[in-house]
DNA sequence: CGGCTGCTTGAATAGAGTCAATAAACGTGG
DNA sequence: CCACGTTTATTGACTCTATTCAAGCAGCCG
């Protein structure tokens, strides 16, 4: 999306240069643990999460392949969130000092990176407002329309049926609800005649009534990108 | 917190050369605007929040001096997100390309924004799972005890009594609940003697069992910035 | 003084949670 | 490839939390 030289081509790699397998429900990082490797996200989905002290689960966001996960191991020791794979998936491991470097020595990458989690940092007002504000099918018909958005952005083959790769208990805790709750909401959106449920596939039928339902709001259209500034080779 | 050489400390300073100052009520930065300045937060309260369809308001954060507003101006041609003064207030406003250069010129206040996007992440994170999974009382609790503690930090007399600055109106659009109930939560938190509510102050009595009953997390222990990359003068 | 805006409280309602029971799908080892 | 145990999905009945609606009150400002 933004063009970069061959050298920053080059910094960027070094984040690449390992690479690491995890089984779905694996973990990547503990919450409260100390904190330890940054992750480029480079195949499958991962989630980050918090438990709260009556055992419940609240998902934060859903990562995709181009993600940089961990980012808040810089700057705490101990870790604020639980990072867990939903799918099998594939990263790449970095140490600290190896971000640091990146950042201080190629300035662009450090705007990107800030860009990057501007994008993010709007994402979860999003959901927060969703948590907040709407009802529960507006909050499930989102998450519907959320995964197969960014799904799409990775694989332009998909169109409106997908596989969504969670269970009713992870859109549940996802979106503030319980996973009976989910069900129900789910249901209705299928006789709303919204959406179809086939066998692990969703299929959304009405994506323009899906869209107004959840109140989706698309962030992508709208971003602009001119201001970062002109490399110097 | 981090030392930054003479030359950092200049660059910095060209961020706060114009000041403005607005009303309580006074509307920085509107939802859906075409976005304009940056601005640095130098005195009063400020709060950024969305609207949504049907009207309702879901406050996202509150800002405090020293905080950076409208960064996603950077990247949107519109805005994302409101941001309204919560008291009378100075705000130093700077346009995209001084930030850019700086971040540019200056790597490690990039590598410090970047840190302030990590902290305001985690507590956008913590609002998230105050939403999705704590109860009203709860959320209530947690507002009070945010708003004493980021008070706190920057005037140290400030022990537990302090002036809120809040309408109930604002303290529900801020926890996803209808200002009556906000109410009640009040009035259960005074009976039960964790608070008390005297002409405009609030104070709190028994910060033990208001923390627990907010679920509260301070994320402030464990916060590690060694490291931030040295500075090359 | 009159008209706001914000606070308070009660009564009725609605939306989401809880509990429970069953069914379907999945994965694993034999 | 099947049998078994486990996880996930589904549905009903009941409960409870928070909302809605309504009314009254207090404080503030022009």
């Amino acid at each position: 999306m933004v063009a970069l030289t061959e050298t920053e081509h080059r910094a960027l790699a070094r984040l690449e240069e390992r690479e690491r397998h995890f089984r779905r429900g694996a973990t990547l990082q503990r919450e409260n643990d100390r904190t330890g490797e940054l992750f480029v996200l480079r195949k499958g989905v991962v989630m980050s999460s918090v438990l709260l002290d009556d055992g419940s689960r609240q998902i934060l966001r859903f990562h995709f392949p181009g993600d940089l996960l961990a980012v808040s191991s810089l700057i705490y020791n101990e870790a604020p969130e639980t990072i867990t794979a939903l799918s099998d998936c594939t990263v790449c491991p970095f140490e600290r000092p190896t971000f640091s470097a990146l950042m201080i020595e190629h300035p662009r990458i450090a705007a990107l990176v800030l860009v990057y989690n501007q994008i993010e940092r709007v994402a979860l007002t999003d959901r927060l407002a969703a948590l907040g504000r709407t009802s529960a099918k507006a909050r499930v018909a989102a998450v519907l329309i959320e995964m197969r958005n960014r799904m799409r952005m990775l694989d332009k083959r998909i169109g409106d049926s997908f596989v969504l790769g969670l269970t009713q208990e992870e859109i549940g805790d996802a979106t503030g609800l319980t996973a009976v709750h989910v069900n129900r909401m789910l249901r209705q959106l299928e006789d709303e005649g919204m959406i179809a449920r086939e066998a692990g596939r969703m299929r959304l039928l009405n994506e323009p009534a899906l869209a107004r339902a959840a109140n989706f709001v698309d962030r992508y259209k709208g971003l602009d990108l001119s201001w970062l500034p002109a490399s110097r080779g």
